[in-house]
RNA sequence: GGACAGAUGGGUGAGUGGCUGAAACCAACGGAUUGCUAAUCCGUCGUACUUCGUAAGAGGUACCGAGGGUUCGAAUCCCUCUCUGUCCGCCA
C-alpha cells in the first residue's frame, strides 16, 4: 500500500517509479479522486459539528423550538448520508488503486523487463564435475524408489509427489540443518504458524487483491499460505511493536501450496514446481533505518546454508521488472542443478520497505510517535529444491548419493543414500 | 455442534442515553527530591483524518470488537456478524 502523502508531494516520481514496473502513470487520478474525497469530508465534518451543537442545546428547549431543532436536524443528517454515501464510493475507488498498486523499486534496482536483465552479484563455490551423464533428481529417486511420481498422480494430481525412505528423511534433515543455523547463529524465533489464513492477512502480505488466483482456497473461506512469510510477517497485522522488541526475527519451516496457475507446461518433470512444497522461511521486521543492512544480513543467513551444504551458487539482483509485487528490492539465490546445466532459483530475500507494514497497520512505537514498520521476507531455504540440489550434486555413477557432511549427524550417521 | 458470559485507551478496569475521548490504578516518558540497587512528589501520556497558520500552534470530525439500526443526541438501547472465556457434546 502507497502512502497517498508520498503521492500528493512527489507525483512524477512516482509515476516514474511505476514505469520502471511497466505500469501507467495513475497519480493525477488519485490525486483528483483525493481532493474530492476530502472536500467532501470537510463538509461532512462541519455538517457533524453543527448537528452535534444543536443536540447541545436540546435539553434546555421548550417543545416549541424542541420540534423545530429537530426538524434541522433532520435535514442536516439527510446531507451527512449523501455526504457520506459518496464519500464511500470514492474512497472504495482510491483503495482499490492504491492497494493494486506493486511497491516501487528501490534505486539500487536494474531497470529492465524480466529475468534476462537480472544482475549477477556473485557466483560462488565451483560446480561438480561427473565423469558420467548426470541424472535428474527424479531419475535418481525414482531408481532409489524414494520419488514416487505416480503414484501421487494417481492420489492427487500432477505436481505432487511422495518422498519415501531417505529421501523422506533427508528432507527433515535439511529443514533441521536450515531451522537449527537459523535459531542458534542467526537469532531467529522458531515459530510453527497457521497454515490457513483469512483475507486480512493474505491482504497485509499482498497476496490480495491481485493474486487469488495463485492460491488454494478452502471451503471456510481460508487461504492455504503460498509462503510462511505470510503467516509470520503477519504476527505483526495490526500491532504496534515496542523499540526494544526490534529488529523481530521470525523462521518458520511449513508446506507452502501454490495453484501455480500461470505455469502450466513449465517444469512438469520432477519436483522443482509443486503444488505443495516445504520451504524454511525468513521475516524481519525492523526499524526503516535498518531495512536496507537488514536484507544483506537476510541474504548471508541464506547463503549459510548453501555453503554449510558445499553446493554452488550465484546471487542475482532481480531488474524491476522481474520483482514481485510487494519488494523494493530483491536478491534471488540460485543453485546449480547439474542434470540441467544450469541454475535455479532457490530463495528470494526482499525488503518490503513499508509497504507491507501500511496494509497491515503494523507498527512501531518510539519518541517520534508510531512509525510504520519495514518488512523483509527470505527463503532459508526451498526444502524441496534444496533436497533436488543434494541428490543431484552429490550424485555417483552407480546412482547412490552421497550425504553432505554437515546432514550427516541429522540422518542418524548415515553417510550414502542407495538402493537396498 | 448446544448453553451461558464477555469484548472499553500499552495493561487491569469503571462507566446503562447528553456534564465521557472516556474515571481510577499500573506501565511508560519528563522533572524534582532523598546518599544508598529503590522510594516519594509533580507533570505528560490513544489513534487516524481534516481545517486554519510560514511555523510554533489553534480548531474540528471519527473511533469504546466489526457492520447496521433506533434517537434531536449512543461506549451506553436494538439487530447481525466475528472473536474470547466457561460448561456440555464430539474429537487428533
Amino acid at each position: 500500500m502507497h502512502d497517498i502523502n508520498f503521492i500528493r508531494n512527489y507525483p512524477e516520481e512516482f509515476d516514474k517509479s511505476l514505469q520502471l514496473r511497466f505500469l501507467d502513470p495513475v497519480s493525477n487520478k488519485i490525486i483528483s479522486l483525493d481532493k474530492s474525497k476530502r472536500e467532501i469530508l470537510t463538509s461532512s465534518q462541519e455538517l457533524r459539528f453543527k448537528r452535534k451543537t444543536i443536540s447541545s442545546q436540546f435539553a434546555k428547549s421548550d417543545d416549541v423550538e424542541k420540534s423545530k431543532l429537530q426538524e434541522e436536524v433532520r435535514l442536516i443528517k439527510e446531507k451527512i448520508d449523501n455526504l457520506e454515501n459518496e464519500l464511500l464510493k470514492i474512497d472504495n475507488e482510491i483503495h482499490l488503486i492504491l492497494s493494486s498498486l506493486p511497491n516501487l523499486p528501490d534505486q539500487d534496482v536494474p531497470q529492465g523487463k524480466d529475468e534476462d536483465d537480472n544482475l549477477l552479484i556473485k557466483t560462488v563455490g565451483e560446480n561438480p564435475a561427473f565423469d558420467f551423464k548426470p541424472l535428474a533428481h527424479y531419475e535418481l529417486g525414482e531408481n532409489l524408489k524414494m520419488m514416487d511420481f505416480d503414484q501421487a498422480a494417481k492420489v492427487s494430481g500432477a505436481r505432487f509427489v511422495y518422498l519415501k525412505n531417505d529421501f523422506a528423511k533427508l528432507e527433515r534433515a535439511i529443514a533441521n540443518l536450515m531451522l537449527d543455523t537459523h535459531t542458534n547463529k542467526f537469532g531467529y524465533t522458531e515459530v510453527n504458524p497457521p497454515n490457513l489464513v483469512k483475507d486480512s492477512a493474505a491482504y497485509g502480505t499482498g497476496q490480495l487483491p491481485k493474486f487469488s488466483d495463485d492460491l488454494f482456497k478452502t471451503n471456510s473461506d481460508h487461504w492455504l499460505i503460498p509462503t510462511a512469510e505470510v503467516p509470520l510477517t503477519n504476527l505483526h497485522l495490526e500491532t504496534t511493536a515496542n523499540e526494544k522488541d526490534l529488529p523481530a526475527r521470525y523462521t518458520a519451516w511449513t508446506p507452502c501450496y501454490r495453484l501455480e496457475a500461470g505455469s502450466a507446461g513449465r517444469d512438469t518433470r520432477g519436483m522443482i514446481r509443486q503444488h505443495q512444497f516445504s520451504k524454511v522461511e525468513l521475516v524481519s521486521l525492523v526499524k526503516p533505518e535498518n531495512s536496507n543492512e537488514e536484507l544483506e544480513r537476510m541474504l548471508n543467513c541464506a547463503t549459510s546454508i548453501l555453503d554449510s551444504l558445499k553446493l554452488s551458487y550465484r546471487i542475482m539482483l532481480l531488474s524491476s521488472g522481474d520483482m514481485g509485487f510487494s519488494a523494493n528490492k530483491t536478491y534471488d539465490i540460485e543453485v546449480w542443478v547439474p542434470s540441467e546445466s544450469k541454475y535455479r532459483e532457490i530463495s528470494s530475500c526482499s525488503n518490503c520497505g513499508d509497504f507491507q507494514a501500511r496494509r497491515m497497520n503494523a507498527k512501531y512505537k518510539c519518541n517520534d510517535g508510531n512509525i510504520f514498520l519495514h518488512t523483509l521476507n527470505g527463503s532459508g531455504l526451498a526444502v524441496g529444491r534444496t533436497l533436488i540440489a543434494i541428490v543431484e550434486n552429490y550424485q555417483n555413477k552407480d546412482g547412490s548419493i552421497d550425504i553432505p557432511d554437515v546432514l550427516v549427524p541429522y540422518m542418524g550417521g548415515k553417510k550414502i543414500i542407495s538402493l537396498k
